[in-house]
DNA sequence: CGCGTTTGACCAGCGC
DNA sequence: GCGCTGGTCAAACGCG
């Protein structure tokens, strides 16, 4: 269905490289002739009326060598025009392959950029875990040693018990506000309208226990619970689907199938019935969910035979303009250019995910969880797990608070967003992270989490990112390989992940 | 005719 | 055990 069309880039080059191919071919004819053929080129220019040897030998500005080479003294026999037009044509040929050269620089830098931007995002998002896992600790040390910490501005904490388990979580800033088992670190800096929100889970040494850290704007939520996914197994129908008995050896690598069964899903305002994401799906089957009045689309991935990968395609029951799309399984072929580009561009993003397990405590469906939760959910991308499906949840819905300045273009929504349409992407991750290495903890999240809010396509590039590194291709491959090797390619030294998990769509 | 979509049937898991 | 629900299958259908 969805056709992905080569890169902008690429087919500006390559016409570029045609039509300048025209060109060095003559430059590479003069040189040579001018080595090789000179001996032939009388009779050539003889009985030729090839303008060709003319204007190469006039390149160099040399008339001279025009009578020399052929010596048959033709300038005369040309009219001054002519001489001029030649003239002329070397220059442009000259300037075409300038531009040539120019082209082909500006796309080593774009790749070069990109290259960088993949890996400071993904150290960006590292960084985000690490230090709001870091402050966690800190609480808890805090906590040990200091009672009363809720006269603290930022901590304050309170020992709560998960439903089925004893954990110890923190909630901090607003013990009362809410009874939800997290903490919040609360980054002081006020007044930012703009918020967005980020689930991060990740794993503690102990091995079913996790930890989910929630952004929103300035605020840091750690919840900690239980991790069920080693307990249960994902997957969908486990009679049919090729994917469950696929690699039975991920039974035992237990972090990795709790990785690979997560799901990945984003909500997001689009009028189009589907997102295009880069791989072509062939729908198979439509079946009406509870509670909804729009009808549920499953769509399998056929970009290669035996393809495990599905997704979900269902509109909000409450407001229909919110496509939710859902991912799940592992591609076993090599991800198109599109989307390959997106993975490229956000794998790195993944780690950080990848450091953890995608879960979180409790069943509910975590955004209305976040929705409840969280003052400006509507307006905020989030990022969750929830069981029994680990499931990332982007939320790029905009509601009562919109950012004006930073909509997402109105045209179908296409996925991976490219990165050159939003330059900001580009040079955000660097300018955070030459922050964070100065700054405080707090001022780190808020800047990450701004840096989020101020680009909900940020946020889907990172959903994307997280999504495409489960199901990216292993990095040794090469990339932008349409060839549909359907050969399951998991990276030997690369951990297994889930591929693909993603859902996008746009405005 | 091939390919993709539609749609009812079927199956499995889960809760009561 | 039964019913509900989610997920998948596959025959029928439509389109280019």
């Amino acid at each position: 269905m969805e056709k992905h069309h080569p890169s902008p880039f690429f087919h500006s080059d390559d016409l570029l490289r045609r039509r300048s191919s025209a060109s060095d071919r003559t430059h590479d004819d003069s040189s040579d002739d001018h080595v090789k053929v000179k001996p032939h080129i009388m009779e050539m220019d003889f009985f030729s009326t090839d303008h060709h040897q003319d204007s190469k030998i006039n390149t160099n500005g040399s008339s001279s060598s025009f009578d020399v080479n052929t010596g048959l003294n033709l300038v005369s026999s040309r009219t001054p025009s002519e001489k001029k037009s030649n003239t002329e044509m070397s220059v442009l040929k000259i300037e075409l392959e300038r531009l040539h050269e120019e082209n082909r620089r500006l796309k080593s830098m774009l790749d070069h950029i990109t290259r960088n931007y993949n890996e400071l995002q993904g150290q960006l998002f590292m960084a985000v875990q690490k230090q709001a896992l870091l402050a966690i600790n800190k609480q808890q040390v805090n906590k040990e040693g200091v009672k009363g910490m809720s006269s603290h501005p930022i901590m304050s904490i309170q020992q709560s018990m998960d439903p089925r388990r004893p954990s110890t979580t923190l909630d901090v800033n607003e013990p009362s506000a809410t009874d939800d088992k997290r903490t919040e670190l609360s980054a002081s800096s006020p007044a930012n309208t703009t918020t967005s929100t980020m689930d991060v889970v990740s794993k503690d040494g102990n091995d079913d226990h996790y930890r989910t850290v929630h952004i929103q704007g300035k605020h840091v939520f750690v919840e900690d619970g239980i991790d069920q996914t080693c307990q249960q197994s994902w997957g969908t129908s486990p009679k049919s689907s090729p994917m469950v008995d696929e690699p039975k050896k991920e039974e035992e690598q237990v972090p990795e199938v709790a990785f690979k069964k997560a799901r990945v899903s984003v909500r997001a305002r689009s009028e189009a019935p589907m997102i295009t994401d880069g791989c072509q799906w062939r729908k198979y089957g439509q079946k009406m969910a509870k509670g909804n009045p729009c009808p549920r689309a499953y769509y399998r991935c056929t970009m290669a035979v035996g393809c495990p990968v599905r997704k979900q395609v269902q509109r909000c029951a409450e407001d229909k303009s919110i496509l939710i799309t859902t991912y799940e399984g592992n591609h076993n072929h090599h991800l198109p250019p599109a989307a390959t580009a997106m993975a490229k561009t956000t794998s790195a993003a993944a780690a950080m995910v990848l450091s953890g397990s995608t879960t979180s405590k409790d069943g509910l469906p975590n955004s209305s969880y976040l929705h409840s939760s969280l003052p400006y959910a509507s307006t905020m991308a989030t990022l969750s797990a929830s069981p029994p499906f680990p499931t990332i949840t982007l939320d790029l819905t905009q509601g009562p608070n919109p950012l004006p300045f930073i909509r997402p273009p109105p045209s179908p929504p296409t996925f991976p967003l490219p990165l050159h349409g939003y330059p900001e992407l580009s040079a955000l991750p660097a300018m955070q992270i030459g922050q964070q290495q100065q700054q405080h903890t707090a001022s780190m999240v808020e800047t990450v989490t701004a840096a989020i809010a101020s680009d909900p396509n940020f946020t889907a590039v990172l959903a994307a990112a997280i999504s495409t590194f489960m199901g990216a291709p292993p990095p040794p491959l090469p990339p932008s390989n349409n060839g549909n090797n359907s050969t399951t390619s998991q990276a030997p030294g690369s951990p297994q992940l889930p591929q693909s998990c993603t859902t996008f769509s746009t405005n």
